[in-house]
DNA sequence: AAATAGATTTCGTCC
DNA sequence: GGACGAAGTCTATTT
């Protein structure tokens, strides 16, 4: 029987640069480059077929299929199938892997705590394992968040309605932080709640506990309005904000 | 300079079952390999040093890195970092990929529409490029869930308080959705709220817009209350429950 | 370590 | 196709 391990070695740029593949490994060998991703050094895949079983927070199984595992030096782990952009089964970081070769199989456990969760992938056979060395040193710069959407209106109060003053963000009530806190035209208080897109009944169920909380907290004397800002609203959120005598004010992120 | 690309090919076993692996493949190889993650046939994984830009609900770019990315059948695009459980960038299934080759690189963009989204991911290098035909016919079993909180329940309605009787699940009303709707000893209708977990703010929320709503619809004439049942409640959620004179029961999946 | 809310959330289900 | 809420959600931020 010839090997059918194709390596990287030697003068090969790719094992110089830290990269492995190995194609139809044994077991030991598929553990022994699985190492590298729990020294930290690389992000491991392993595609073949495999069970995998979770208990933790809940607890599934999954019958033997063919799969792609990716490992991270940071302890993620990802079970992908052939569909779907969720992985069928993780662990997120911080976990603890560890792989051992057990005779024809490979197996891989992943532990963490608070809360306690356990991922077992079972491998029946090691179709590729890889291991990658990937250097990134940039970081996502994203726009049009809620956080965007928040300056637009810290910028241009007006945009909620003429007269109106922003006094604070983040400010605490007893049922959580208001995005924006401010009053309007009139000196009354006006509580502003963000969303970036379309908005529906939980945004304005949040509106109202803000509302309610700080119209306690204020005494009932001063009446507190309610903002919703959105680029948008659900039929039954519009339904729902005009029960409770509350607004909404049409403004995305720009 | 010797061809430093190393392919699945022949009697190899790996190639009979669709599985094909390139290391340092120039961009037209890498581009036609590519192809079988939208012809439908394989998950196609490449690896190599990219810019990644995405514009859609919301806009970002990432600088140059060395990242792993995942092609499925489906559509599904993923761009993975070393780190994090979540893809720096992605597509959701249902998007269409375009690969090219353009001089010295890889071109990779995945448009889809409702919302309108695109995500280009452009290679100067490939390190690796695969593609793996994957059979899986196991689905994941899970248990653990609300769904299986909502059958305890239903199947020994005591759990929740002697005397009470579930009448639907899923009871439309203008707010939404009630979880468990019934009646008390008294008759008095009964609002139940389920979370599989520890239950927070949003879940108060939630069961009090219930309640609300079905107040008004049932007339102010007969109370209506409201229980939220989880495994356990945070500090803040207990306070907000008992100003709005809701209950809490301690109660998580079997 | 816990709590709180955002997310390009995704995913299922029902209308 | 939209709406609504769950999720082993994860992630960042603050206490």
């Amino acid at each position: 029987v010839p090997d059918e391990d194709t390596e990287a070695a030697g003068q090969d740029p790719a094992a110089a640069r830290g990269t492995e593949t190995l194609v139809d490994p044994d077991p030991e060998r598929a553990a022994a480059l699985a190492e590298r991703a729990t020294d930290g050094a690389a992000v491991v895949t392993l595609v073949g077929r495999c069970t995998v079983d979770y208990e933790g927070r809940a607890e599934s199984s999954l019958a033997a299929g063919e799969r792609l595992v990716v490992c991270k030096p940071d302890g993620t782990v990802l079970v992908h199938t052939d569909e779907g952009h969720q992985p069928v089964n993780w662990q997120p970081p911080g976990s603890a892997v560890t792989v051992t070769a057990t005779g024809e199989k490979l197996r891989m456990e992943s532990r963490r705590s608070t809360p306690d969760e356990r991922l077992v992938v079972c491998f029946e056979t090691v179709q590729q394992a890889s291991a990658l060395a990937l250097t990134d040193p940039a970081e996502l710069a994203l726009d049009g968040t809620e956080a965007d959407l928040r300056e637009r209106v810290l910028d241009e109060p007006s945009l909620i309605e003429p007269g109106f003053q922003p006094l604070a963000t983040e400010r605490e009530t007893p049922a959580g932080a208001v995005d924006v806190y401010g009053e309007d035209a009139h000196g009354r208080t006006v509580v502003v709640e963000l969303k970036r897109g379309r908005a529906g009944p939980d945004a304005v169920g949040q509106l109202a506990r803000y509302v309610d909380a700080l119209s306690r907290d204020l005494h009932a004397a001063t009446e507190v309005r309610g903002v919703l800002v959105a680029l948008s609203v659900t039929d039954r959120a519009r339904r729902l904000l005009a029960d409770r005598g509350l607004e909404f004010v049409a403004l995305g992120p720009p």
